[in-house]
Order: C-alpha cells, then structure tokens, then sequence
DNA sequence: CGTGAGGTTGAAACCACTCAAGAAGGGTGG
DNA sequence: CCACCCTTCTTGAGTGGTTTCAACCTCACG
C-alpha cells in the first residue's frame, strides 16, 4: 500500500511499465480489455522517451509507422499549408490518440509537435490490427476511439461554421475543461499550454481577437485569465455562452450560481 | 456476355445481388477482398428498399445499429442544434459510408437524409466487427474508410477555418468534382443536388453569399451555373482559387486552355 | 394560371480582421 | 543582479468581407 501510493504521486511521468498498470488506462486503448488479453497489447505498445518542448512526433508526408497515445503533456496536430502557412486540427491530451488520419493512405496528412513535455506510447500499427483482430474488446475500443475522434472534429466543425468569435472561445474553453475532467483533473482551472496563436488557428480567429475576448469574458466574471492560466469562475456562464447544455456535474462541479 | 451488359446499364440502381458484383466495389468495403472472403462480407451486407428524397435514414438520438454505404443517390448528414438550426456536417456520394460517427458511443450524432432518390447498404456493425475480426483485407479497409471520412472532415476544417467565402466555394466545387471522378463520372459536368442553403451551411456562409459567388465565377469563366447544373468551364483557375495543387488528369481532363 | 419554394440581387450594418504601437514576461549575458 | 532583448500578449483605430434585411424573380407544380 505505501510503495502504491507513492508511485501513483509519479503516476503520470514515469516510464511505461504496461498499459495494466497504466493511468489511463480506462480511457485509451486498453478500456474494457479482459485481464487475460492485456497481455497481447502490452507486447506491441512501445514506451518512447519523453519529447520536449516544441519537438515532433511526425510530419506531414511521413508514412505511417505508429500510432501515438499521448500519456502525459499535449500534441498539437497541425497541416501545413502550401505557402508556409497552417492550420491547427486539434490538440491531443493525455488518452487521446493521434496519427489516426494516417490510416487512410498510410501517410500522416498533419504535423504532430509537442506544446510542453510529453510522453507518448507508440502503437505500430500492423501490429495493432492483428491484435485487434484476435481481441475483440481492443478492436471495439480502437473502433471507439477513432469514432470520437471524429466526433470531436466535428464539434469542431460546427465551431467553425455556425458561431461567433465569443461563442468559438467559449466552446473551446468548456471542452477543453470537460476533456481535463474525463481524465480526473479539476477542469475549472486550465493550463493553456498553448499559445494565443494556436488558439485563434484552430478557431478560426485572428489572434487579437482571442486576447480581446479573453480580456471580456474576464470583465464579464466568466473566467479569470492571467497569461497561461484560465480560471473558469462560472462555469454555468461560461456553458451558456458556449450553447452548449448545462450538465449537473460537468465543468460544474459547484452549486449552480445564477440560476435557470 | 449479352445480358451482362444490359445489367451495367442499370449498375448502380438495380437492388443488390452482392459486394462481388458491385461496381463500387473498388471504392467501398470490399475493396481488397480476396474473392475468397467476399462471401462472408456479403452475408452481413443487406439490401434496402431505395429512400426518397427527404425520407431520413437515421436520426441524431438513435441507437447504433447499422452502418450505411450510399450505393447511388446522395446524403446529407447534419447535426441538429438546441434551436432548431442545424449544422451540415457532410454530403455522402456512392461509395462512402455513413453513421461512423455513431460508434463513439453507440447513439447516432447526425440526422442522415436522402437528397434525391437514393439506395443504401446497410451494415449491422456488430456483425461487421466480427466479420473484420476474421478478415484482415475487410479489416484494413474499414480502418481505411473510416480514416479517409476523418481526413475529409479535416479538409473541411481548414476550409472553414482559413479561407474565405470565394475559396470555399471553390473548394467545395473542386472537391465535389474531384470525387465525382473518382467514381468514374465525369467531374466537369456537376448537378448539385444539395439547395443552396445547405451549401451555404455546410460552408459556413450565408445562402445569399453563395449564390452572389456562383454568380461571379460564372461572370469570370471558371464555371457556369445554371439553376443546379454547375459546368467546370476553366478546372486550372477553379483549382487555384481553391488553393489546391493543380494536378494533371484531376478534375482537368481536359487540354489546360488557360495556360500556366 | 395562380401559388410557393428556391434562388437572385441590392443596400446598409456589423463583426472580425488588419495594421500598428505598446506592455509584460522570460531568458541570457555582462 | 541588472540591463537588454525577444517573444508573446494586449489594446486601439480603421477597414472590409460577409451578413442581414428586403424586394424581386422564376421555375415547378397543382
């Protein structure tokens, strides 16, 4: 019992030993695997040195070799445009997959690059597949897996085409606290480890539109932000602004504030 | 000999007799299969009647039971708002599966509706997994497909996230044209079966923005609208203005006449 | 031949972008 | 430890692409 707790302090940094025995395991890849059967996909899953700051994982153009489940940190997946210019597809938190869009001509079509310190499990995925096939729980995950994927691209989607600059921050900042809580964070306090740039891409805003509206949504009580750190300080507020359904418990976890 | 060609004629309307004999074979599920193995992808793969147009195939809410491949016709699949607007999230030609987004868990995310006439196979999923489980080829092009549908929505992605009224539109013709092709039609001569509402939502625009850019790529040669008749007169500069790489024999079959 | 859905065209308003300047960290080297 | 620089972020003013509102057109259909 004391060996247990103090490891699950370093839970999150320390080398793999195995997806059993991993974190996230409810969330990735092994979800709902038999005991028995864990075996298999611990034999193909490989640990990787922890990337840094800024590295990458791959490039678009790459060939597909692995899958990448990110365990710790956050991947920022990106496709170049043709005159030096990107756009941002998603960024990746600890038990989310990336590399999926690879799949389909066995060549990634983004770049994956790390925002902060993160380790990643390399899954080849040949390899992946053959266990799939034997193992009918993984195959049902990964199903599940790439199909979230899709959904959230989605979401996305629908951020992009139907709302405003207001309501696209909104939704970025309650998913983003929604995802923090699916892996057992406190979701009303956020790191954004990445930068104003990158959130405007992938919202399909001007970066100065990101500060501007940052800067209301603090004046307004919604959130609080310093730099790198948004406090979500009504998160009923910052639901509704987002219009997305208040969910008693979901980036919510205190009493109702205002009502309705 | 003689019978077998009177049955092409009528390929892509008659009801289904099996995956072997499709002529979508080539872009579909069983793309790769060893003839061997078609026969166990064909005892899962049902018939339906054809749907109408405006019937609906699933709806948003509705339990996971099927996947869907459009065997002729067309769908639009969109995902209903908490008022009434709603989001279009695709358009979905022979070939292409529909209700991936449900496996994330096992509820449907969109409303599917048949634009025009259209005839669908329908796929109990459950029975997929198991039939994929034990062949690798189905396997691999399931994971293709499924992929394939992350990508495009990607593409979409970037369209609504970076571009601007005119380049989308141009996008989505180019697009539309280019998969058209790869079904073996010709993509310079389009019938857009969608309104221009839901161009415009799909796009992310308002209608009367994509009916004031119709007009003016007509007026400046590209294309030539005529009520729901689109012809791609100049492929070359409908690519540029879409910002994709010009590539010989795509969407541009014929002679370039615009030179560079 | 009337009716209505779907589409076009025009004018005015507005949201978000661009350009531009300044502030606020976070390193780095002296 | 401080001065300096560079990156990142904030704030302001003006512009412009798109939307909104509104009228009109035009087929398809009963």
């Amino acid at each position: 019992m004391a060996p247990d707790q103090h490891e699950r302090v370093v839970d999150l940094r320390r080398l793999r030993r195995s997806c059993r025995e991993c974190s996230l395991r409810t969330l990735c890849l092994p979800a709902g695997i038999p005991p028995a059967d864990m075996e298999q996909l611990d034999r193909v899953v490989q640990s990787r040195l922890p990337l840094d700051r800024g590295q990458s994982l791959f490039r678009a153009g790459d060939r597909l070799e692995h899958l990448y489940a990110a365990r710790s940190g956050t991947l920022r997946t990106a496709q170049p445009g043709s005159e030096g210019d990107e756009q941002v597809i998603g960024f990746h938190l600890p038990g989310e997959l990336a590399g999926l869009e690879a799949i389909s001509d066995d060549t990634h079509h983004c770049d994956a690059v790390a925002l902060e310190r993160t380790s990643v499990c390399a899954v080849p995925f040949g390899r992946l597949q053959e266990v799939a096939a034997r193992v009918p729980a993984l195959q049902s995950q990964f199903h599940r897996l790439i199909s979230r994927e899709l959904v959230q691209d989605q979401q996305h989607l629908i951020a992009l085409g139907r709302r405003t600059a207001r309501e696209r921050l909104a939704l970025f900042l309650h998913s983003l606290a929604q995802r923090l809580e699916a892996s057992g964070l406190d979701g009303c306090e956020l790191r954004l480890v990445m930068s104003r740039d990158d959130i405007a891409n992938y919202l399909g805003l001007a970066l100065e539109t990101v500060s501007r509206l940052l800067t209301k949504l603090t004046e307004e009580g919604v959130i609080d932000v310093e730099r790198r750190r948004v406090r979500i300080v009504d998160p009923v507020a910052l639901a509704r602004v987002a219009g997305q359904p208040v969910i008693a418990g979901g980036t919510g976890e205190r009493d109702r504030e205002h009502g309705s």
